[in-house]
DNA sequence: CTGAAAGCGCTTACAG
DNA sequence: CTGAAAGCGCTTACAG
């Protein structure tokens, strides 16, 4: 790509052979006989000859890159999964690129637009629940596509994620089973989000009738954690137990809790969503629902690959999360 | 890039043009008239026409792309200086590609490496410290270089960031003013990082003689500010503040602080450094030294393109950053 | 096992 | 204002 680059000439020149010799042994081609090939790699080395990618893409229309939309980059679970699609894209020969949507279907669409413009051949979207227009585009240009960190068999395309309203219905099932009948829900925005959806229903349609789900929605950030709780708070009775939708709202729960005064867990009990870095580390250690984002992010990686190489078809998988109970619920 | 995909061929000969015409409108170019201009565009969105990116780089040599690599992705400032940069790049036509390092030398330059093959015409770094295999390789290549969140006169590329001694001694200036002699530090690895040395040196020289200053290394999260602050305080006397040198350090210094039943900030200031998010949430609220982010990312953004465009020469630039006094912070 | 030639989808002198 | 032709750096039948 740069001016002191060298190009497959040179080495040919250089070798005395043909460019297609070259192309060949760079290929690694078997039809090359090895004094042949010593004499390319040599002349190749010696040149600091690096075979350019774009020459390559146009030639064989594969770029070999994939791209990946997250709602957020920080505060949550996305950035340790695109580490590991990184990872596994990277171990495969292929390349990562990535882009945020901030959860509006908008700024997807966009993002998801610019990828295909950098090359990208596949792409894994967050949830199941995407423009319209764009899936249609995508359908028409017949680009692989993976919904992740959802499980839905009835979605356009095949999803590789986990199932959100199981793993709430866990959720809303051990506070239960601690004896709180008053539990305040801490979400993002719902209409923005299937997998907020799925895991609200998750809580209504697993919970007990004689349990009361008190609803606050807000952002996905500490911010609108503490804010919610002090809403949530200021009814009456008291819900007796919280549960954030993602452990970043636990954990801005967790800091009004502390501004008020109260006593965790005994005053009030705080649950999660996504076993964050410090989510074992926070005061008190914050009981939630652990997430398989590397297994899932690993899994969605090498299906789309094996889609592009070899037209396989990719399987939906659903991924275990877990419960985690450490110290941050208690007995009503 | 796909099957489906029209090229400036199939419009040309939609509009009964030449394809040299056809390019020419794509480009702008001033020397086709009107007409000419409206048929080759009505053509073309007929037809769905996207000019292939992998072609115009073939014959261009340009690829609008800028790579970046940062230490880390998740609970830390990176994620927005990223989204900046991208916000910027994508104003002004071009495209981001980014890595992450975890602060190690050699993954940076495996990440490097990898920005360039994706066809990075240029480099926004973290800090002034590199691989100077790496750093002669760009110089070969000529690629523009641009290091960030750190300043220096003397580094090998302009330095477009802040000033991580200076912020470093008003940090310990305000715990000083508070009464504080014996100060705990809580840092991430200080070998990997000319940023954190930076502002260790700071913190040495900024304080006065009768100021103490407590060591302590770990990685950069909260389970580390954590251990961090349970060494700290086992030490006789106590610190009477701690200084997590990111605020997810200083995180784990208020969770570990709040398990071993201390009231803050009357028995322990704490502060720390970046302005998170939550930074004004948590409880105490955090005081904190911010740092000109976004600033800073447009301005690295911005100039990486302008070099690029028209070789104008990069100027460093020391952007402000500030105290934020809150409450995690009291006499001592 | 090796190479000459065509072609991928564009841009850019050059000529008119 | 418009177009024919060469060429960017590779790969891939095709022929030998």
């Amino acid at each position: 790509m740069n001016v002191t680059d060298k190009t497959i000439r040179h080495v040919a020149r250089e070798a005395n052979v043909s460019v297609t010799t070259v192309s060949r042994v760079m290929n690694g081609s078997e039809k090359v006989s090895p004094a042949t090939r010593e004499k390319v790699l040599k002349a190749a080395e010696k040149l600091h000859f690096t075979p350019s990618r774009t020459a390559i893409a146009l030639v064989t229309k594969r770029t070999r890159t994939v791209g990946v939309v997250v709602p957020y980059l920080d505060n949550s679970i996305f950035s340790s999964m695109i580490h590991e699609i990184e990872q596994t894209l990277s171990e495969l020969g292929y390349f990562l690129v990535i882009a945020v949507s901030n959860n509006r279907i908008e700024e997807e669409t966009k993002s998801a637009d610019r990828l295909l413009a950098m090359g990208a051949e596949g792409l894994i979207l967050s949830g199941a629940d995407h423009d319209a227009a764009l899936l249609s585009r995508l359908g028409v240009r017949n680009i692989p596509v993976i919904f992740t960190s959802i499980w839905n068999e009835a979605a356009e395309y095949p999803t590789i994620g986990y199932d959100n309203f199981g793993l709430a219905r866990i959720a809303v099932r051990h506070l239960e089973k601690l004896g709180h009948r008053s539990i305040a829900v801490l979400h993002g925005p719902s209409d923005r989000s299937d997998r907020t959806r799925e895991r609200i229903r998750g809580l209504v349609e697993g919970k007990s009738d004689r349990t009361t789900l008190l609803f606050f929605e807000g952002e996905v950030s500490a911010e609108a954690g503490a804010r919610g709780t002090r809403r949530a708070l200021e009814r009456s009775p008291k819900p007796t137990a919280v549960i954030g939708l993602s452990d970043i709202i636990a954990l801005g729960a967790i800091f009004e809790a502390n501004r008020q005064g109260l006593t965790l867990p005994a005053d009030l009990s705080i649950m999660g969503f996504d076993n964050l870095e410090w989510s074992e580390e926070c005061c008190p250690r914050l009981t939630t629902l652990e997430l398989p984002t590397r297994r899932m992010a690993r899994a969605a990686a090498e299906a789309i690959v094996a889609k592009l190489e070899t037209d396989q078809p990719i399987a939906p998988i659903c991924f275990d999360g877990s419960l985690i109970i450490r110290e941050s619920t208690a007995p009503a």
